[in-house]
DNA sequence: CGTCTGCATACCCACAGAGCATGGGACGGG
DNA sequence: CCCGTCCCATGCTCTGTGGGTATGCAGACG
């Protein structure tokens, strides 16, 4: 059951004979007829009716040549991917992200730019898979930390990450909040791993700070939903999907700001398209948000009310 | 591009070493070792990056695979349809019938029975088009003229045939209309070849009559469009599906009657399952319209006023 | 009844793919 | 620091499959 015995196949039932097939794909009349005899036998009955003048296909075979041309069409869309693969055309790219580069960064520069060439699949990943994501089959991962693996890494914005409570809360009425303050506050944080929660500690450390009371939570629909429900008065967190206030988080030097790092594989076949998507993102976010800053309450999809 | 070299690639991407995918395909390592940089070759770049500990696919990797494991599946679909074809399996039939045997015949039928195993794809095809079906791809036909072709043949059904008229024609009132009246009248029929015209030619020549004044017509619907717009006052069919009144033709000996055979290619792959259900459409005839008889105008589906 | 057409068979050759043996690079433990 | 281990790559040989040429053979047609 080769693929070119299929093709022999299809190509006897469209000639109507093997001789002209054989002619047809290039190849001696007595080759064909023996692949077509050996399919027969395969499939354990005959696929043809032999006439004097050629061959018509048999029920079975006329079924048989539905499934054939069906697969050979797919086959040779296969050999057409990797034809273009070879030459480095590429017409979609897979990117993850987390949460905050997609609201704040890739959902406005396409709507801005409209559809783009190559196609983008955006998908968002959680933080804790977003490490893996390059080996998982993105083609472009944009993340709080820069993985490690053997990998192109391009800083292309600093976001501020943001304190969000609820209407009611006392500090509702203020648009930013300082670490000396926010530490006194039953807090929502992401678990260790995430870069928020990592970023988030290394200041409070460097101020000699400690925590009051923390819950930790992996996924910030949690972190959300147990805010909601007077679980916690303030959550930390890059995800600016949440139906609360948001409050930037002060230190001294000003915001407290979490790095985006766009990353791809070393030796991507479509390293030339990615670098320039990656160019245009970064200059995007310095055209928009100022050098080397991201997305700021004042401007940007983060700013409304949510 | 083989689908050999597909399969071992998938393999090893799947075991993640080139000696765990060769110990699963039961080939020594360096066949694999060999398929897969041979690929690499043809496409013309890494698939694998290569580490101490075996392989990890790279991004053109990646987007190869999913094409290879679609391709893959289909192909071991073909493979399992083959199989099933060559031990007489069979999950879909193709039929293709005549107006008046899918609705009076086929369509009952399937009411009445619910789902069937094998599936019944049902088409109906011009009356023009019947006699080639077999070789066009239907495992079955039914129709009104025996098909030459090496097939096996069997009478299912005679069915009447039927002169349609306007509601306001002066024959609307009565049920049937016999030959020597019919003649006299502005008659729609169908093309010679068809086997309708070819019955009732017949009968009018056996009673030694002759038509008056006819207008040919390829098309039932056409007839019925006609017949609309006053161009003709009878329209003999078997086409069931006329908006107009139905009167059965009457020869001396009874109605005249269209026999319908089933037809199927002879030494077709399933051709226990199909003379199975030939026989079962035969006695479902006899049981619901009584012997060498189908459905007249006073039970069956045809019996409405359509 | 000969010829023509078109499929099947016989025989040979070439190459692809499989196996075996072996080289070589990268970790990891003593 | 070196050796053992693990794993991939390569060289060599062999077999099996597919292709080519020559030919047989059966039905159609004049």
């Amino acid at each position: 059951m080769d693929l070119h015995a299929l093709r022999y196949f299809v190509a006897v039932a469209e000639a109507g004979s093997v001789t002209r097939a054989a002619h047809r794909v290039h190849v001696a009349q007595p080759s064909l007829s023996r692949q077509l005899r050996r399919l027969e036998a395969e499939v354990g009955l005959a696929l043809f009716t032999r006439t004097p003048r050629g061959l018509t296909p048999t029920a079975a075979g006329r079924r048989l040549l539905e499934a054939a041309r069906g697969l050979l069409t797919r086959a040779d869309q296969v050999e057409l991917t990797a034809m273009a693969l070879g030459t480095g055309q590429v017409e979609r790219l897979d990117l993850a992200a987390t949460a905050v580069a997609i609201d704040d960064i890739i959902a406005p520069y396409l709507t801005t730019l409209g559809p783009t060439h190559p196609f983008l699949a955006v998908v968002d990943e959680t933080p804790t898979r977003l490490p893996t994501a390059l080996s998982r089959g993105a083609d472009l991962v944009i993340t709080a930390i820069a993985p490690v693996a053997d990998a192109h890494v391009t800083l292309i914005a600093q976001v501020p990450i943001y304190a969000y409570v609820p209407a009611a809360h006392p500090w509702a009425l203020q648009s930013r909040v300082s670490l000396p303050e926010l530490v006194e506050a039953d807090l929502l944080l992401p678990s260790a791993e995430q870069a928020t929660r990592q970023l988030l500690d290394a200041a409070v450390h460097r101020q000699g700070l400690h925590y009051r009371h923390v819950t930790e939570c992996r996924l910030p629909q949690v972190a959300q939903a147990l805010a909601a429900s007077g679980r916690g008065a303030a959550v930390v967190s890059d995800d600016p999907r949440f139906a609360l206030r948001p409050l930037r988080v002060d230190e001294p030097g000003g915001a407290l700001r979490l790095p985006l790092y766009a990353a791809w594989e070393r030796g991507h076949y479509a390293d030339g398209v990615i670098r320039d998507l990656v160019e245009r993102l970064a200059q995007y976010c310095v055209d928009r948000y100022g050098p080397s800053v991201g997305p700021g309450p004042v401007s940007g999809a983060a700013s409304s009310e949510r």
